[in-house]
DNA sequence: CGGGTTTGACCTGCGC
DNA sequence: GCGCAGGTCAAACCCG
């Protein structure tokens, strides 16, 4: 299909969103990806866990990303089409260009996603969104809700989704990065993850590769308490889709927001990132 | 009253 | 060409 140069990424990026619970069964899940229960205790077992040391390097080639986001001038990194030539991207590329005037193809934004296990859908991320649609979602007993960024300038959108496989898996997709910073700074240690993937989701490719180069088997603890009912918002781990080329798995082991530092694994990916995205403040490394 | 949510309608592309 | 599915719009509604 289309990935022809997505590396060794067993799948399309198009096809993951259409049904990126199958995918995430099929490729995260079964395929060497991390998760982690509330107290940062793996999950299900993974592959060799070399897999998440040594991603498939994707390809990247990013042509700048056209119009379409003028706030970001942050340079979203993903091609915004369907350059393969080939077939047009299922519903997942596709998608992001409808709902425009007639002729116009909007720019697609480079799109991350991570799995969140979770009791609550919509997990606190630093940033305030507004819901402006629900949709059923196809062989999925949950539907999908659709979030934009409330800043009027920020065109980030935000997909959250319960896995119908696993219904305590959140998956949360964000899409476009934010042209501003966080409005609410989640005190939780339980966000701290959750702060930095919405952060990462934000940052330019380079610190997604960084971070995928960094990946490295989570904390022994890792204490999510969170202010809120999400009791149980534990890590991700994640299938990364950007697009059909950037692909990122990144596990961002929660890390206590106090006393100890953050795994070096984690931290150092995004000194560069979380500076600008996170407040000193919240992120104890100094 | 302003901001956010809900929900049905509408639009668009794809597969058959 | 038709039906389906995903994504978005926008009016109505809710809440602080």
């Amino acid at each position: 299909m289309a990935m022809a140069g997505a590396g060794d990424w067993p799948f399309a990026a198009d096809e993951a969103y259409a049904d990126s619970s199958a995918i995430f069964a099929e490729l995260g899940w079964a395929n060497g990806l991390a998760v982690v229960d509330a107290v940062g205790e793996l999950l299900p077992p993974l592959d060799p866990p070399g897999e998440l040391a040594t991603p498939p390097p994707p390809p990247l080639d990013l042509p700048e990303t056209p119009a379409g986001s003028s706030a970001d001038g942050a340079a979203s990194s993903c091609s915004t089409d369907d350059a393969d030539g080939g077939k047009p991207a299922a519903a997942f590329t596709e998608a992001a260009s409808k709902s425009l005037t007639p002729g116009k193809k909007r720019a697609r934004q480079p799109r991350f996603a991570f799995m969140t296990k979770s009791e609550i859908d919509h997990l606190e991320d630093g940033y305030r969104w507004r819901k402006y649609g629900q949709k059923a979602v196809k062989n999925s007993p949950f539907p999908r809700s659709y979030y934009r960024c409330t800043n009027s300038k920020c065109t980030v959108k935000k997909r959250v989704e319960r896995s119908s496989d696993d219904p305590s898996v959140v998956i949360t997709t964000y899409e476009g990065q934010h042209s501003h910073h966080t409005v609410t700074f989640p005190r939780a240690a339980g966000f701290s993850h959750i702060h930095a993937m919405a952060a990462l989701a934000a940052a330019p490719f380079s610190a997604h590769q960084q971070l995928y180069s960094n990946l490295q088997p989570p904390p022994p603890t890792m204490p999510l308490a969170a202010t809120t009912p999400a009791s149980s918002s534990s890590l991700l781990q994640l299938p990364l889709h950007c697009n059909h080329e950037l692909q990122v798995v990144a596990s961002c082991g929660g890390y206590r927001s106090s006393s100890s530092s953050p795994p070096a694994s984690v931290l150092p990916v995004d000194k560069g990132l979380l500076d600008d995205m996170v407040p000193r403040a919240m992120r104890h490394d100094g």
